[in-house]
DNA sequence: GTATGCTTTCGGC
DNA sequence: TTACGGCCGAAAGCATAC
């Protein structure tokens, strides 16, 4: 059975928290915006999380040092805030649910982000889709004073690539008969499921752009990539994507992380953080009524390379101490493993089961 | 050989 | 001069199952 044809849009809120920012102090505009999340341990410890666009033409941007960032804006009137994430929720709250108006259905895709199918409110045309894109702008910038650009497509896959070409406030429309034309001269790795082992591998086979793929064999690439990755790949070089806009489930895992006071080996002093973040988790899953049968754990050294460890239980819990308990054995095991001090540490949890389901798994039990 | 599940690392936001 | 977050899901790399 062929797919209905649909046209699905992606709204991307233009360079988020920093904007959020500028809305609520209008004084900031003209200066370079700088929001990050400080640590705590000195005064300039931390990343930045987003800047504004004047910020990035001083090359700052998501993930370097704050400190960094600081050189980079010496003499400049630039503005550092600390990340308000309360407040960015409650905005991106209030945008989705104006978003949904226009939509027959939405799908989040992080706080500043959600794929819209607009199919039959666009009437399947992308003309009246441009001019509901056009009303959605409007509306969010009156209602709410926030900005955003748009990929306009038949699918999630060109909607999110066509999304990037024009920033910020931009609007991109690939129709259809524009696919083939779009994606054959992008590189590989536009493609979600392409990553650096892939790129090379692909590279091997003379493949380096989306229409050099779309072209290769179909049987070659179920042979190097197997069957399920083979097919997608061919399907998405060929700008085919079924993947409905549906609301998200659940997390598939909740976690904290954060950075200690001081480098440590001290299992106790890893623990007493540990505990903080568990308390944390525990309200989260908790209120959502879910059982985990994951824990896991990460840590950072201090020279800032990364581990995570995990555990699969035998069964389900949902208590606190299990998590502690589970996340103690796996961090002594690892301080065995390694001689590093320990920077920052992590816990989670994960492959849940809902409340219900566990519920039906014992009523079925005590049927047999 | 292909699928599936588990664990760790990678990378985007 | 030294410096550096906190999430999450996807990808990758195995081991085991079919």
């Amino acid at each position: 059975m062929p797919t209905q044809a649909r046209i699905v849009i992606l709204v991307d809120l233009d360079y988020f928290f920093a904007q959020l920012e500028e809305l609520r102090n209008p004084s900031l505009e003209g200066k370079p915006v700088v929001v990050g999340m400080y640590s705590g341990r000195t005064e300039t410890s931390g990343a930045v999380s987003t800047s504004n666009y004047l910020a990035r033409k001083y090359n700052v941007k998501s993930g370097i040092p704050l400190f960094l960032a600081q050189k980079r804006l010496e003499g400049t009137d630039a503005v550092f805030l600390p990340v308000d994430y309360d407040y960015y929720q409650q905005v991106s709250d209030n945008i989705m649910s104006i978003l949904r108006k226009y939509s027959d259905n939405l799908e989040q895709a992080g706080i500043d982000e959600a794929y819209l199918d607009v199919t039959k409110k666009a009437c399947n045309n992308y003309k009246d889709a441009e001019a509901l894109v056009q009303e959605m702008k409007a509306t969010v910038k009156r209602e709410v004073g926030v900005t955003f650009s748009v990929g306009i497509g038949p699918n999630k896959l060109i909607a999110k690539i066509a999304s990037d070409i024009h920033k910020p406030d931009g609007v991109t429309v690939v129709g259809p008969e524009q696919v083939e034309g779009f994606l054959s001269p992008m590189s590989v790795d536009v493609l979600l499921g392409v990553g650096k082992k892939t790129v090379a591998k692909m590279s091997e086979l003379g493949i380096k752009t989306v229409g050099d793929l779309a072209k290769y064999d179909v049987q070659r690439l179920v042979e190097v990539f197997g069957k399920v990755l083979g097919v997608y790949f061919h399907n998405a070089a060929n700008g085919v994507d079924n993947e409905p806009v549906e609301e998200a489930g659940e997390a598939e895992s909740i976690g904290r992380m954060g950075t200690l006071k001081e480098n440590t080996r001290d299992l106790a002093v890893i623990m007493e953080k540990i505990d903080q973040q568990i308390e944390e988790i525990y309200k989260e899953y908790s209120t959502k009524n879910l059982s985990y049968r994951l824990v896991g754990i990460s840590a950072v050294m201090t020279n800032l390379s990364g581990k995570s460890r995990s555990k699969t239980l035998e069964k389900p819990a949902k208590d606190k101490e299990t998590i502690h308990k589970a996340a103690q054995e796996l961090f002594e095991k690892y301080l065995g493993e390694s001689d590093l001090e320990i920077r920052r540490v992590g816990v989670r949890v994960g492959s849940f089961i809902k409340e219900e389901r566990q519920q039906q798994q014992l009523i079925k039990f005590f049927k047999t």
